[in-house]
RNA sequence: CAGCUAUGUA
């Protein structure tokens, strides 16, 4: 069972779903029971085929083994409605489980912010702190991304705090969604701290720096700072 | 101590 679990997990990253996918066929076939990795494994694999009714098939079988508690697979079936848009059916999920981590927290918050319900995103971060549960830098870059389309920097700040007393901000991805929300939200000064105060290997944030400058029409900063940075290269 | 879910920009 972990071979063939291994298999599907494998293609299911390569973005070959539908290779996975046969695996699993292949595996009931042999009469072998998956169990809670390999179902997550097999809905993985239906998020990168882009096929919701395969997975709705594995949400009947989920349900058949009594998996569907499990906060881990629940992680999962959750992300695989989110990414389809069907928003009420993660939520009922989630509704129903008792076992809310961080992750299914911010899988929620995710899935509203990726499909445009921005106040919707910061309450479920509100309510996530309101139960207890921390979030990690995974959550404040969908946190932070929210703010930044909402166009909210009084709580784009706050979470900025929030990403500094856990520590967050040297998570590359954290600290250019920092400066990106920043650049977006119209404070060229406040992005361009955050990335002094940030520096690191990682382009991900003097690229999240320029581009920021150059849709605020700031190119001058934009360009003088790409020389300025070019200098230490030397 | 086998297989393991969620994150941005372009």
């Amino acid at each position: 069972l972990v071979s063939w679990t291994a298999m599907i997990a494998g293609y299911a990253d390569l973005g070959q779903g539908n290779v996975a996918l046969g695996f699993f066929e292949q595996m009931l076939a042999k009469g072998l029971c998956p169990d809670s990795v390999t179902f997550v494994s097999g809905l993985k694999a239906c998020c990168s085929v882009a096929s919701l009714s395969h997975g709705q098939a594995l949400h009947m079988d989920i349900i058949q083994e009594g998996f569907e508690g499990v906060s881990y697979v629940a992680n999962s079936l959750m992300d695989l409605y989110v990414k389809w848009g069907h928003l009420q059916e993660a939520c009922d999920i989630f509704n129903e489980l008792s076992n809310r981590d961080t992750i299914s927290w911010t899988v929620l918050i995710n899935g509203y912010v990726n499909n445009g319900f921005l106040e919707e995103a910061l309450l479920s971060y509100n309510q996530m702190q309101s139960n207890d549960v921390s979030p990690n830098s995974v959550t404040m870059v969908s946190a932070l991304r929210a703010c930044g389309s909402l166009g909210d920097p009084n709580k784009g700040h706050q979470i900025h705090l929030e990403v500094i007393m856990d520590g967050f901000e040297t998570d590359p991805l954290v600290s250019s969604s920092l400066v990106e929300m920043y650049a977006k939200l119209g404070f060229p000064k406040e992005a361009e701290d955050t990335y002094l105060e940030n520096q690191s290997e990682d382009p991900s944030m003097f690229n999240a720096l320029v581009l920021g400058y150059i849709e605020q029409g700031l190119e001058k900063e934009a360009f003088d700072f790409v020389k300025l940075e070019a200098k230490y290269l030397d």
